[in-house]
DNA sequence: TATTAACACGAAACCGTTTTCGCAGTTGAT
DNA sequence: ATCAACTGCGAAAACGGTTTCGTGTTAATA
């Protein structure tokens, strides 16, 4: 094995000083043209490359930004991860990703182990229990100590960090006005649990829209769904049990999907006898049969622009106790119009 | 800002030396029980945590294990990587994702990068690009270094290291031999350009199942799509131009869902006249209409695999240049029978 | 000729740990 | 009383860099 070469060793073979070494490498004034020229012609010839935790531990700085996410396997989340990605990676940093799996002890205890030095900051979305037992102190803990927070998708008012989102709010209530305007009487919707705050905006969304219209909310057209295990039956008992539903709102693509093909098996046609409407623009939505018509939340913007926020904080000197430092970027989202939904009148 | 807690401010507060307080920190026997506990006290109180990088420019070890794939949002190899992150986690490492985008450059400067000291040891799947140009010194050069590399999936033969494929060949095999047997006459198959690996394989399989059978190969019945755009219309060319095809054997999961589409477009029924078989089984397999029958890689197990393989090189000392340290595991693959193929006659 | 400035380089501190080794001071045995 | 062994701790080196601050040599200036 190639022992890696280091700067002792060049220092050695030249015989010079370690400094001298060091200053020859950064084309440092100080040293002479011959000796910078020497040292310069040796690190090539032996392939010197300056070992990264080294300079870590020097600048207290590592180029490494820590992203914790509730699951991988699921297309909006990946969306954003190419996102940051894609400008870390540009701009020399590198990404460590920690899956959080939905737990609250997972996100604690990754969050804990990356905050020792291993990265410069975080971004993430929190996971569903983390959601539901409102407990941040890990977060508050990393903030304490300096360390740069960006918070994406599901995120907490009770933390002071910077967040990226999309208007949830607005977009459910947009969807259901545009269901209704194409002439839908009954609109259901399938959601989660309520601790999901997405979802909880979504589904303000869609009752404000209904009231603005002089629809009362009927509580028995709203499906929670449990979002983390199959589907045991509640959607088919739900169809059954409400034919007169015309069109769904629902908070994920995967409901949608699972939902329309559902309707279909039960004889009704998408989107005539009953509309569809989700969240996320997968591959799902883009190839199921009817295609799904679906809320892009732009993910890869998401990302990129949480990075940007990020590294902005990481590379910046700024005053963490000033509240005008934080941003919440609210990125657009576009309504993708496929067959699942008949929106023109 | 809270400043981080180090060994020296202990040491000062307590009025004893730094390395009284590391070693009282580990327990060890040298220091008395009324310095340990006092120290533990103090420590566990400002909940001092060592730093990371420190511990690993003395180790040599950073417990980071860096990954490198050609593209994150796809199914396979985000169910790897979830493979991969499951089992580093679990051993307490953290892992380093670097997305190669398919591009040779990006690969060669993610590694160069990694290389320096931020990783133990690579797993990665080679882009595209790689393997067309056949230029594997990026690979050598880790791997002289004595940094561990576990391939997957986009493997090669010309580095000395561990490997973690399916058989692809036989998987090949096997789909058209199902198909031959459930009566199918005229099968093609939709591929990749060759130079990717496993689609070469998946191609000699189809090969050799045909004339195993007695079925002369007809060149004109393989349909090479662009696998990194989208297909400008040469599958429904294909199916217009072949309607006596009554089977497809799809190298991935896309061109099978699109090619299903597109048949059905053309007025033909699956899987009644015509059968689609493809790799991968991904949410788009489960949720396409109707469902695709097709080889599930088990990603997540060559995940486990592979971390298991790296962790297990990192943690041992082994000899590099003894060729019988290095294992290629072959994982065994399932075809999922759904819709959209008839394989019982 | 004495002073000074520029030049080229090295010593050493520092980042935060771990670990080896040595050194007092105490204890117990001879 | 002498020596050995043990106890409890600290100094220092090491990991691989960066950076500040000297310092010796040479050449220019008074």
């Amino acid at each position: 094995m190639k022992h890696k070469i280091t700067l002792k060793d060049i220092a050695r073979e030249l015989d010079v000083s370690i400094s001298t070494v060091s200053k020859a490498l950064k084309n440092s004034e100080e040293i002479s043209t011959d000796t910078r020229e020497k040292v310069q012609a040796f690190a090539r010839l032996y392939n010197y490359k300056p070992n990264n935790i080294a300079i870590s531990l020097k600048n207290k700085r590592t180029k490494n930004i820590g992203v914790i996410i509730p699951d991988i396997v699921h297309h909006f989340f990946t969306t954003v991860f190419r996102g940051i990605e894609k400008y870390a990676n540009a701009r020399g940093y590198n990404v460590i990703v920690c899956v959080s799996d939905e737990s609250f002890d997972k996100e604690v205890i990754n969050m804990e182990l990356l905050a020792n030095g291993s990265i410069d900051g975080f971004i993430m979305a929190l996971s569903a229990e983390t959601q539901m037992r409102n407990d941040f102190n890990h977060l508050r803990e990393v903030t304490n100590q300096g360390i740069p927070l960006v918070l994406f998708d599901r995120v907490t008012e009770e933390i002071t960090c910077d967040r990226v989102i999309i208007d949830d709010e607005a977009a459910g209530r947009e969807v259901t006005q545009r269901l209704l305007r194409a002439g839908r009487k009954r609109i259901a919707l399938f959601t989660t649990e309520s601790y999901l705050n997405v979802s909880a905006k979504r589904e303000s969304g869609y009752r404000k829209a209904l009231e603005a219209n002089g629809i009362p909310v009927n509580a028995d057209l709203i499906l929670r769904l449990p979002f983390q295990f199959e589907d045991e039956g509640f959607s088919e008992a739900f169809l059954k049990r409400h034919p007169e539903v015309d069109a769904v709102v629902c908070v994920n693509e995967i409901f949608a999907i699972r939902g329309m093909r559902l309707a279909q098996q039960l004889g009704r046609r998408v989107p005539e006898d009953i509309s569809f409407i989700g969240f996320t623009d997968g591959i799902l939505s883009r190839y199921s049969s009817p295609s799904l018509t679906t809320v892009d939340q732009h993910g890869e913007q998401m990302g990129e622009t949480a990075a940007a926020l990020l590294i902005g904080k990481v590379e910046r000197e700024y005053d963490e106790t000033d509240e005008d430092n934080y941003r919440t970027e609210v990125i657009p989202v576009t309504l993708i119009e496929r067959e699942s939904a008949l929106l023109r009148t």
